[in-house]
DNA sequence: GGAATGATGTACT
DNA sequence: GTACATCATTCCG
């Protein structure tokens, strides 16, 4: 009985480029009375603090970044070109501003309401990008500062995923330090955008 | 107060 | 491959 005093989310608490990796083969879930509504992660984007210039945490905490520089564990959601709500769960054990971007999941439980909110789209499109994931998830702005566990809940896979399942490469969609190799995907998996 | 700017997705040529 | 929807946030004056 060696329970962390942090709580089952207390392995979060690390280097973002750390943290990423293992976040691949967890199961990310909103969590409803209807039941939950997700599957099993298969893409993410490191984002690595102020240091990190493609990071909305670049230039410090403001209102809206400010569960950023929480402490790992907390669910940090922005709203993307007026239209998306993309989801990250801050990672960094100094607040100092780490998080990871859930880009895409391969659709495991609540498959039929992801599918109504998707307007109907195939299996291999619903959650294949970081704003099918929001939508899919149905995520909200409210959710932005809460920590998981609660409306949304992370499980760890039993066993740890083997390392060489685990592909990595330059991030998408961003247009400063596009050089760093900080985007992590399950090798093979149909669910990964691009 | 006003203007520029996206960690995107979809539709169309 | 290119066009464009759409709005919260941020920065500047």
């Amino acid at each position: 009985m060696t329970k962390s005093a942090f709580g089952p989310y207390a392995w979060l608490r690390g280097d973002a480029l750390d943290v990423a990796p293992q976040l691949i083969g967890c199961e990310l879930y909103h969590h409803t009375a209807a039941g939950d509504v997700g599957g099993r992660i298969v893409e993410v984007e490191a984002y690595h603090g102020p240091a990190d210039a493609a990071s909305h945490a670049w230039r410090g905490p403001t209102p809206r970044t400010a569960p950023m520089f929480d402490v790992g564990g907390v669910i940090y959601v922005y709203r993307s070109y007026g239209i998306h709500l993309c989801v990250n769960i801050v990672t960094g054990p100094l607040s100092d501003g780490q998080a990871v971007l859930i880009r895409a999941l391969e659709p495991l439980r609540g498959l039929d309401i992801m599918r109504t909110r998707r307007g109907n789209a195939s299996d291999r499109l619903l959650t294949s990008g970081p704003g099918r994931v929001g939508q899919a998830l149905g995520l909200t702005l409210a959710m932005s500062g809460r920590s998981l566990g609660r409306e949304l809940i992370l499980e760890r896979p039993s066993e740890p995923l083997s390392p060489q399942l685990i592909a990595h490469g330059p991030r998408i969609g961003i247009a400063k330090a596009v050089d760093q190799p900080w985007r992590f995907w399950l090798a093979g998996s149909p669910y990964v955008s691009r």
